[in-house]
DNA sequence: CTGAAAGCGCTAACAC
DNA sequence: GTGTTAGCGCTTTCAG
């Protein structure tokens, strides 16, 4: 646990002013070539690297971009690898936080931008924020917002579209009683998820039934919860489409619990494709929106915004698509039928 | 794109020093009740929030933890999630970097540590560093280094155990030409997985033969032309053992491309279980290495450091097992048996 | 209890 | 070409 070294600790090795290593270290004009190599030297015998707190508390530019998540769990490192391939080619280096929001759980990212945006960071990407009404010091893009486009430029997903898609196909395989576990009320997402679902059953004449609807809120515990409800029901749902894949793994959980048997004699549809959906038992068919390229797009946005272009869109809704594994099937005692 | 607002700001809104809006901002005491409300007050409603690079600067924690990471790629981004699930609990703030390592991609964790490490963050985890030899000014734990433990703690896997396993049920399956492709010769858990394998091969008699190991380095082009090599031999091997998933997928490839049958013409394990291994076609049999809990064994032993306790172990080995899916069978003309 | 002032490590003017 | 110096935004003595 050594002291760190300092600018001056190399200026001293290698006998010039703090100023002339700036110069040398960062590759500025006005240095003799051999006394830049000395500086060089020294600074590499020393271990020595620029402190990016102090270098971005007195220049503009660092060099780097920050990815804010409220918490590294799957769906935000997917979005992350895709920002890093995105960032790849670039000069950049990248940065991800996430504070400890013990406390004040929302509006997070406001905490998290206004320590480190305009000093830190050149520039922002902020994962799944619960507004889009920053105060920025820096372009920003955000990826997936609670609240809908409104100041920032945003990236996400067609929602609307997945979950129309997926409820059709139930449909498609013969059902005609499908549950809804929900997500976050609060949430647009959600709400464009449960509207595409409706949307579904309005194109198939199938009438909507509120007792088909609990909300999972995104979260297990409360998805447990509404699985349970919706099987509990005197005439249960033949199929259930989750609002995200958290949902439909609690669903499965909860089916696998009660002895019902998935797919025969129950479907189960989620949202997302998480890692993990490939690998529950059965493979979950889901809805997938590609994280990865949510991401490499919020990065290219964000590098034409940091270059002064005007990106081509600042809203980007990107496709999804149904991934068929094994927990979809047409409902028991249905003929099966080509579809 | 507004400008930042400083302490300044707040201590001019709340009409008093920048002083007292540092004391009252960070709970110290010696302030009026009143006072602090009036600049906690301030401080809200101008959205401000301490730059991160001047409080690190200045005073000595920082209250973030950094992650260090070559790529924001699978086999990281898996640790880094079980760092911040180890980490969930506490109040540090989690900080994830990676640099743009375009031309020195050696000894990358030196210029992001030097450059991070002392001033921005209290503390930081090294995911699969080239060395364990670094000059650190703060507590550091590395995560499956390169060479082996020498001046930092430690969390790896049990590479050694894990390839004698995997061979071992190889050859339990009838196996007994095991062709091996490899991982990168300068690495110590490459070297651990060969030295498995032989002792395998050993334990069950099996002469070795140098023919059956190629070099996959872990990367996909050596590793396919490895697999492709071994299946080219006048008698191929029945079953491969891949050091790492990367190199198992590419083998899986390479079957696939000559028409060889996975699991009936040819078995194949690999190591890691990254999420992409339950989603190839076939689902690749591998050992598993919780990426998870070795972040979250990491993020314990760095706690204890940051407390100044000492760690139970400097030197940590964390179990694998092996992942049964659906690359694995008796070699072909063998009599099914019981195993 | 509050404020003035020093200085953390660094870069950018500006002298020399 | 090189060195001196003034802050960047913040925390921390130390006076008042």
């Amino acid at each position: 646990m050594i002291k760190r070294r300092t600018i001056a600790d190399v200026a001293a090795a290698a006998g010039v002013s703090v100023a002339t290593v700036s110069k040398a270290v960062n590759g500025r004009y006005g240095v003799a070539p051999e006394t830049a190599a000395r500086v060089l030297k020294a600074a590499e015998e020393l271990g020595y690297g620029s402190s990016l707190g102090a270098s971005s508390l007195r220049g503009g530019r660092t060099g780097v971009i920050g990815v804010f998540v409220a918490a590294f769990e799957p769906w935000a490192t997917e979005v992350l690898k895709g920002v890093y391939v995105g960032m790849q080619a670039t000069q950049y280096d990248l940065l991800a936080y996430s504070g400890s929001y013990n406390e004040d759980h929302d509006g997070w990212e406001r905490r998290s931008l206004a320590r480190l945006s305009g000093t830190l960071v050149d520039g922002a990407i902020v994962v799944a924020p619960s507004t889009t009404d920053l105060r920025v010091t820096v372009p920003v893009v955000a990826i997936d917002p609670s609240k809908g486009p409104a100041g920032l430029p945003v990236v996400e997903a067609d929602s609307f579209g997945g979950a129309r898609m997926a409820v059709r196909r139930l449909i498609e395989l013969g059902h005609r009683r499908i549950g809804l576990v929900s997500g976050r009320a609060d949430l647009r997402s959600a709400a464009l998820r449960e509207t595409g679902y409706r949307r579904a059953l309005d194109d198939a004449g199938i009438p909507f039934d509120p007792a088909l609807v609990r909300v999972g809120a995104y979260e297990q515990r409360a998805s447990r919860e509404a699985a349970g409800a919706l099987l509990d029901l005197p005439e249960p749902p033949t199929a259930i489409f989750a609002a995200n894949d958290l949902s439909a793994l609690a669903t499965l959980q909860v089916a696998r619990l009660r002895g019902v048997d998935v797919p025969d004699s129950l479907s189960v549809i989620g949202f997302d494709d998480v890692p993990e959906a490939a690998r529950s038992d059965p493979p979950l068919t889901t809805v997938q929106q590609s994280m990865q390229r949510m991401g490499a797009a919020a990065a290219a946005m964000l590098l034409d915004l940091l270059d002064g272009r005007d990106p081509q869109e600042r809203h980007q809704v990107l496709g999804t698509r149904l991934v068929e594994r094994a927990t979809t099937a047409p409902p028991p005692g249905l003929l099966r039928r080509a579809t």
